[in-house]
RNA sequence: GGGCGUGUAGCUUAGUUUGGCUGGAGCACCCCGCUGAUAACGGGGAGGCCACAGGUUCAAAUCCUGUCAUGCCCA
């Protein structure tokens, strides 16, 4: 026997802190799993791991939420849902943050701290908040295995990674290449664009536009720069092939005043775009010719710094065309210095132009470059380079030029873009591939996928995999120091395998350890050392790795990872569209072939209340824990799903919170309590056979709700299927409080007071019973606590072990039977009780004083429900009635407008013919065409119709799209027996507002005495209601003196004194 | 600079795919009512240049173009 548990106040905080150790104790998570084993059917879910080196804020709950509400909802669906934590530990953010925190500023302080006790840094400081992103997972009921996570630093994570290299490395996806980044010699570390957008300064400095003398002709090309420094790394000019180019003649001086170093002897000869000669040029000079770039390129020019750079066996010191030139700035003409740019450098390669650096690692001009150059900063040199160009005649003109140019965050200096040696996954060699496999995955929203992602993918280039960086997987390629052998190891066995004797076994697969790892060369013809390349892995690629990684495939768990791949669903936040999203469907295009994710649900984010993003810097983050210890989880969490589409931006707004805690979670408590407190006190069995009421025997207003109840849940359903749980959400939460509550209990209450057993009290508590339930286990994957207590209450078992409601292919459909004409009859009947509302409130007819009678014209029989309806309206008798006519008249008024233009001087006698006249016979005859007034002939023109309510009626009519018109009367004629009754029923509301101000209890019986003016107005019959209302045990109605200090009011005119006492 | 989102009442939002009734809710506000009905409920009110500017159309919050703001990613 299972008699529903009494439910007492509701206080969320302790109720779901209670809950988290009943979960705990019971071992749910884990019970919710294997409960499933049997039907054999995983649905596989991978966690995004995190990184614990930062707080956890209210953003990182909502996406939290939307996997465990996926994979709680699965799980209900009869799947076997297993979740692993993970954790993200590399990469570059640690190594910043403890570079803070121990002042190294630049790599070689790193190397005087030492590298192994750096990494021991950065392997503590990614543990720092993991206890706060425990205590959170676990307080926002995030179900995931956080005793047994994978963890990227780990060496089974990285010998995994390793093993997905070496794939790429042998189908030879892998390459060495030059990447341009951001670099600053003073830290000599490169940035990346997160560092180098917090480090934009705006600048002015000296920008050039130098003369490059053409091979064929006497004519010089003009280029513009704004960093002259990288001028004697020039190699190359680009020009746009449609752009418009002139050859112009110097004729005469500038007439105005010249500004800086430059100049240009008269019938010099210049090549540069049409559309710029009057921004670039400051002499007077004509257009010899006009021609497109096309008939510039392959042209040859002298080199500006001869001997800096060897251009033997090359393309060097030519014309080029480019897609990326414009007419907007400079000349049209873009000077190309392979190493110092990455336009430069991808154009570079195209081109066959030599890739030679010009400027060493320390930022200094390396020796050869020039004698003036050698061996100084680059940076100190631009004035001086301008001197040179200007002494031999190569400069045009210098200006100052500002702009934004980043800087180091750390030191404050220009960041220089430099080709630095990277390891790169050829990504363009599976172009084709990887476009079919984004497609073939569900993306929610489809755009994200499509064109976010597609765009993306469509310009795909080769990924740029290392970092010269300490804290990361270790690149495990080793290039021989004899023969330039490059070989990949896959395993830790390989590399043990390989090593030379000498070479220490590292302890764990992290630099420096592995550093110091050489291998006897892998070609047999060589008896070189291998070295290995001192790079680690773009954090990236770990993580895009985890599906794998987290078994320790291929090394262990074959079978495991081969059921689970590719997973059936992965949630994050939009940002990760280029991140992890890419980075596993690029890792499993290389290595398996194949999607990694067969459906992806991408977030928006949460912002600030003002639509800011919430960042550290700006203060703004939101902290869970203030919500989780005042509205509790479930609030939370209903809220963000409620709020918005998953995929829209959300402005949090705390209020919003509070909102749901309230609308939603205390109503559905107090159905609970309302349902249990009546149940526990009857000890009323759902489950027993011989007192259960069978639907068909339950009343109209029981077989509503459980229609309803049907209707909403396949609804909900389908939301969840289609992704739009917001509007899952919110029609739940439109029942629970208007179908459910407002109108179900409201109207059911009574049925539960009676004390007596009947077969009208069991059919309601087993509706609210069956119905509680369902909305519990619909309710369940969103907010897992509440729902859950309720649910204990009533049956004694967790909502997580039960099945969904609405079914699947693995468990059984559990609804009530729907009646989809009982449905739109209810509605009829709630928008009557409104409409009735309504009109009471413009008749000026007061609530309690009840109408004799009522009526309904039109629309479907509804008589089942007259009996609500009526006490709703606090109407005596309600009933159908075909004619309108009944009650209404018609009454005529005059179109002045048109009646003055006839009439004019006659008008007021007209008015007062017509205002006198019988409406009926006067519309009459007007509809005749007889009706003459003072010599005028009135036209139904002259006036206008209109239906009015007979004396002592008012009514209002609604209109329904299926159903009609349907028109609501009361009679608002007043005599002394209603007049009696909404006396009593002013005074029972009275003496119930003293009995709860003096917090008497409901069953308490009080002592009664109530003074009225005329006695003889309150009917016996309506004196003894009210004692029985107000469960009087003692009652007198008194006249005479009356007591001070004493409630008194007012209705009607009628004045009434009342005390109420409690009886011991 | 490029790609992709977002912008509707003081706040949070529906409606935009497929153009069509007076742009619909909730919170907060004001008035009234109701309540042994909870932090509640009902009726009414006030509050909208549907970001802005053009265009297409009989008709635009909705489609097109541009601008602005804001967010993400890339440069």
């Amino acid at each position: 026997m299972t008699v529903p548990k009494a439910a007492g106040n509701l206080d969320p905080v302790a109720l779901e802190n209670s809950l988290i150790r009943t979960w705990n104790e019971e071992k749910i998570f884990y019970q919710s799993i294997e409960n499933r084993r049997l039907k054999d059917s995983p649905f596989t879910f991978l966690e995004g791991p995190p990184t614990a080196n930062g707080k956890p804020g209210i953003h990182h709950v909502i996406s939290r939420l939307y996997k465990d509400m996926v994979c709680r909802w699965k799980t209900m669906e009869g799947h076997i849902v297993e979740r692993k934590a993970g954790w993200d530990t590399h990469g570059l953010p640690v190594e910043i943050e403890v570079q803070k925190q121990l002042d190294l500023m630049s790599n070689e302080a790193i190397e005087n701290f030492g590298m192994e006790a750096f990494n021991q840094k950065c392997k503590e400081s990614v543990w720092t908040y993991e206890q706060a992103w425990r205590e959170m997972t676990e307080r926002m009921g995030f179900w995931v295995d956080m005793d047994d996570p994978y963890v990227t630093l780990h060496d089974d994570y990285i010998e995994s990674a390793w093993w997905s290299l070496k794939q790429m490395f042998d189908k030879g996806l892998l390459f060495r290449g030059h990447k341009v980044l951001p670099y600053c010699p003073q830290t000599g570390t490169s940035y990346s664009s997160h560092e180098v957008a917090q480090g934009y300064k705006e600048v002015s400095e000296p920008a050039v536009f130098v003369k490059f003398k053409l091979k064929d002709s006497n004519s010089c090309i003009l280029a513009w720069t704004t960093t002259p420094w990288t001028l004697p790394g020039n190699v190359g000019l680009a020009v746009g092939p449609k752009v418009t180019y002139c050859r112009v003649k110097i004729t005469a001086e500038p007439s105005n005043s010249w500004e800086g170093r430059g100049g240009a002897e008269l019938g010099d000869e210049l090549i540069l775009a049409k559309d710029l000669l009057g921004n670039v040029l400051r002499h007077k000079m004509e257009v010899l010719e006009e021609f497109p770039g096309s008939k510039l390129i392959g042209k040859s020019y002298e080199p500006l710094f001869p001997g800096a750079i060897d251009g033997s066996d090359s393309n060097a010191w030519t014309v080029v065309g480019a897609d990326f030139v414009t007419t907007s700035d400079g000349t049209g003409v873009v000077h190309t210095a392979v190493m110092y740019g990455e336009d430069d450098y991808n154009l570079g390669m195209k081109e066959g132009f030599p890739s030679q650096h010009t400027v060493g690692m320390d930022g200094k001009f390396i020796k050869g470059t020039h004698d003036m150059l050698d061996g100084r900063y680059v940076k100190e040199c631009d004035s001086d380079i301008i001197d040179l160009l200007n002494s031999c005649g190569k400069l045009y003109r210098e200006h100052i030029y500002t702009h934004d140019y980043p800087h180091c965050w750390r030191t404050d200096h220009p960041l220089l873009y430099y080709a630095m040696d990277s390891w790169f996954v050829k990504m363009t060699a599976v172009k084709e591939q990887i476009i079919q496999y984004n497609s073939e995955v569900e993306w929610a929203p489809e755009w994200t996928g499509t064109k976010r992602m597609g765009e993306w993918l469509s310009n795909i280039k080769d990924w740029a995999i290392s970092r010269e960086r300490y804290w990361g997987t270790p690149i495990p390629v080793w290039i021989c120091n004899e023969c330039d052998n490059e070989h990949c190891v896959g395993s830790i066995e390989e590399m043990i395998s390989m090593k030379t004797d000498d070479s220490p076994i590292p302890p764990e697969l992290h630099r420096p350890y592995v550093d110091d790892v050489k291998l006897n060369c892998s070609n047999d013809d060589c008896s070189g050392e291998m070295i290995r390349e001192p790079y680690v892995m773009d954090c990236w690629f770990d993580s895009g790795c985890a599906s794998f990684a987290q078994w320790h495939y291929p090394f262990e768990n074959k079978e495991k990872f081969e059921g689970v791949f590719p997973v059936d669903y992965i949630c994050e936040a939009v940002d990760q569209t280029r991140g992890w999203f890419y980075s596993l469907l690029a890792v499993s295009t290389t290595v398996f072939d194949n999607v990694a994710y067969k459906r992806c649900l991408s977030l928006g984010h949460i912002l600030d209340k003002d639509g800011k993003k919430m960042s550290k810097s700006r203060g703004n983050v939101v902290n869970p824990w203030d919500h989780f210890n005042k509205e509790g989880s479930d609030a939370i969490r209903w809220y963000m799903m409620t709020q918005s589409a998953p995929w829209t931006p959300t402005n949090f707004d705390p209020n919003g919170v509070r909102e749901s805690y309230a609308k939603m979670f205390l109503t559905l408590w107090n159905v609970h309590r309302f349902y249990s407190d009546y149940a526990s006190l009857d000890n009323f069995d759902p489950e027993e056979k011989d007192s259960y009421v069978d639907i068909k025997e339950r009343s109209h207003l029981d077989k509503w709700i459980l229609s309803r109840m049907t209707t909403v849940a396949e609804n909900y359903h389908e939301n969840f299927i289609s992704w739009n749980f917001h509007k899952a959400g919110r029609e739940l939460e439109n029942f629970v409080i208007n179908d459910l509550s407002n109108w179900y209990v409201r109207r059911s209450r009574r049925r539960l007071w009676n004390e007596d057993e009947s077969n009208d009290k069991r059919s309601c508590q087993h509706t609210l019973h069956e119905v509680l339930l369902t909305v519990c286990r619909l309710m369940a994957p969103v907010s897992p606590f509440i729902p859950d207590q309720i649910h204990r209450d009533l049956t004694g078992h967790s909502v997580h072990l039960a099945d969904w409601p609405v079914g699947s292919n693995l468990v059984e459909r559990n609804l009530p039977p729907q009646n989809w004409v009982l449905e739109q009859e209810m509605a009829l009947v709630r928008k009557l009780a409104e409409t009735g509302r309504r009109v009471r409130v413009e008749a000026g007819r007061r609530q309690r004083l009840p109408c004799k009678s009522g009526w309904i014209v039109g629309g479907p029989d509804i008589s089942d429900f007259h009996e609500i309806l009526a006490e709703e309206l606090n109407v005596e008798e309600l009933t159908t009635e075909e004619d309108l006519d009944r009650f209404q008249r018609i009454e005529i008024a005059p179109n002045r407008k048109s009646l003055g233009k006839k009439c004019r001087q006659d008008l007021p006698a007209v008015l007062e013919l017509l205002e006198n006249a019988d409406p009926d016979n006067i519309l009459l005859e007007i509809e005749a065409e007889i009706c003459i007034l003072e010599g005028y002939d009135i036209t139904m023109e002259d006036i206008e119709l209109r239906r009015v309510e007979k004396e002592n009626f008012a009514a209002a009519t609604i209109s329904f799209e299926e159903i009609g018109d349907v028109s609501l009367v009361l009679d608002m004629s007043l005599n002394e027996d209603l007049v009696s009754k909404g006396l009593a029923r002013d005074i029972i509301r009275h003496v119930q507002a003293k009995r709860k101000e003096k917090n008497l209890d409901v069953e308490a019986l009080i002592e009664l005495d109530v003074w009225i003016d005329s006695k003889e107005q309150l009917f016996d019959n309506d004196w003894s209601h009210i004692q029985i209302e107000t469960r009087a045990g003692n009652a007198s109605i008194n006249q005479g003196d009356i007591p001070k200090k004493i409630e008194y009011f007012e209705v009607d005119g009628i004045g009434v004194n009342f005390s109420v006492k409690e009886i011991n």
